[in-house]
DNA sequence: ACTTGGCACTCAAGGCTTGAGAGTGCTAAC
DNA sequence: GTTAGCACTCTCAAGCCTTGAGTGCCAAGT
């Protein structure tokens, strides 16, 4: 009873904020909601609530806002996914079904998530080392220069110049792409680097170093451009709240410029629960400690190629946000499966 | 000799002002620069400078600011642009000089120019349309899908899958590869369209249709993705001047992500001039009219093959901001000519 | 044991005034 | 054509006051 007017107020307080960006005080609680009790009854709970560290006061006397650990609870336990509406999902349907190829489905998610949750939308290429080679092609561009072309099931394309010392001949190119097609078409990428290892050792001696260049230039391939492609979208949102809202955008804007930090932020999901949510100082780039990021992988069921999400304030609306990522992950996941 | 002098004012008010971003008086002035005279003086200057609208002051007892349109006589024929030190120079070298692919060149180059300038980089990759065919090739994914190659000679490397309604049978492949790589090798992109236009004449009739796909699939590339790849960087510098300078960069964000503008801006480069300067508004755009383009192009001399520039505030160092991008261009120049 | 009304208290924000300082334009003299 | 002098204008920052929102606490009510 007690206890759960509280979390009602708490719930109240979060949804008053994020809605005005202003303090919330108990008068315009009880005005607003249906709490049944009066506005000197809420400001115990208040007290009691910031004395637990869910909410704090700017000033003496300003209302309160939530400070990260409230946002946490509201999002644990107070919030509920709240599904979007079929002319919404038509939208993304549309919008996504048209993509061509994947660069194209890639800059198009990441548009519509940015325009959906006016926010700033971070989307992965389906990561290397979670997916399967398709097949391996070699086209030789020179006498001495041979190109490597991995396709991957994801619908990626990687390839790859690789000098050689010596002129390729062309029978050697046929061997090496009919052994090498052999070793690693249908394979994960990450038993690539075993499976290459002493492949050189079935050709003629006098061919060795250029197959070993060539393994050499694959294993570089696999191992530098595993996760490396980010795309970014609806930056210019942040100048929005930058003026509202006391607050640098700096920061945030080199972060997003940082494609280690954001990996490790698209990373970091917790993979047990569809959409992985973290808000402010749970972040571990300092830079991004007053922002929140909704995450969520896509791809299979069960085998995620890699993942997308949003950057915005802390103060952001939770639900809608949550909402949102985890459609347009399940769409891309099933655009990418249809193919 | 009074002429000459007002020049002189009007240079050293824009020195002064993109030093400090504070306006200028005529106290000031004749402090800081060896003018020979006394502010008395220099304020008959000025007002005959903001007369014809090479200055303006903010407020009556302010001092006065370059307007766009003395920044423009100022970039035209009052400044030079500065050498490079040489260590400035080796460090370029040293740091584009690593690149592997033409990725990796690019990446580094907008990461090298934002860094120098202190501004948001923006760099195109060379251009399809500017650019000739080095190779074509074709590989077959499955029974029903076949990817097609394009090699340029600038390095890029563009590929396409096309669904084909029947199988797709070893020798036509083989004979499509020789006849269209005999028909565009080498050849401008330019040129592309009016050569594969009747060329699936010359095919078997059964296998027309496809042949007419993949026809249509490569004229399709080759137009939509003629400019399209441009690459950002340094847009957490525009926060840095939002918080000293009174003015939004939400304009500036969302100019910066649209590659149709961004298209423009590049394309717009004076192609007598090395370096092309916009000022103000000189840009199309009204987002950006508040700041100044400085761009320039690169690739061979008298055959460019795309352009890279920076955004700025419109009171930029524009002689350091002139020589640090045509200096990048014509390192990015060298080091493609160079593979 | 909660809840509630009342009341004193605190503090940020906005409005107003004032003084200082910077810079100009004009005029008269050089 | 240049200069010194001077009156004038306007911004900016500081200080002061008022206003209003919101709190915390206490004593009374249920």
């Amino acid at each position: 009873m007690l206890e759960e007017r509280r979390l009602a107020v708490l719930k109240a307080i979060v949804q008053d904020y994020v809605a005005t960006h202003e303090p919330v005080g108990s008068k315009g609680l009880v005005d607003r909601h249906q709490l049944g009790v009066s506005p000197a009854t809420i400001r115990n709970d208040m007290a009691a609530l910031e004395e637990e560290g869910y909410i704090t006061a700017p000033h003496t006397s300003a209302g309160r806002v939530p400070t990260d650990r409230g946002y946490r609870l509201f999002v644990d336990q107070l919030s509920q996914v709240k599904p979007l509406s079929t002319a919404e999902r038509k939208g993304i349907d549309r919008f996504l079904g048209e993509a061509a190829d994947l660069d194209d489905v890639m800059s198009r998610t990441v548009r519509l998530l940015a325009q959906l949750t006016k926010q700033v939308a971070v989307v992965q290429y389906p990561s290397l080392s979670r997916s399967h080679v398709r097949r391996i092609e070699f086209i030789k561009v020179t006498d001495h220069k041979i190109m490597i072309i991995l396709i991957v099931d994801s619908g990626r394309v990687e390839q790859r110049v690789v000098d050689c010392s010596v002129p390729v001949q062309e029978e050697l190119l046929t061997d090496l792409r009919s052994r090498l097609s052999a070793a690693v078409t249908d394979q994960p990428f990450s038993s690539i680097p075993s499976r290459l290892d002493d492949l050189d050792a079935g050709f003629d001696p006098t061919s060795q170093p250029l197959v070993r260049a060539v393994i050499a230039s694959i294993l570089e391939t696999v191992t530098e451009k595993l996760d490396e492609r980010i795309v970014l979208g609806g930056t210019s949102n942040l100048a929005h709240y930058n003026e509202v809202f006391a607050m640098s955008i700096q920061p945030v804007l080199e972060a997003l410029e940082e494609q280690v930090v954001l990996l490790r932020l698209l990373g970091e999901a917790s993979p047990n629960q569809q959409v992985s949510v973290r808000i402010g100082h749970e972040n571990e780039y300092a830079g991004l400690n007053s922002t929140s990021v909704v995450t969520s992988q896509y791809g299979r069921e069960n085998s995620p190629v890699a993942s997308l999400g949003v950057v915005g304030p802390t103060h952001m609306d939770y639900p809608g946000t949550m909402s949102a990522v985890q459609a347009v992950a399940q769409y891309v996941s099933r655009i990418l499966s249809e193919n």
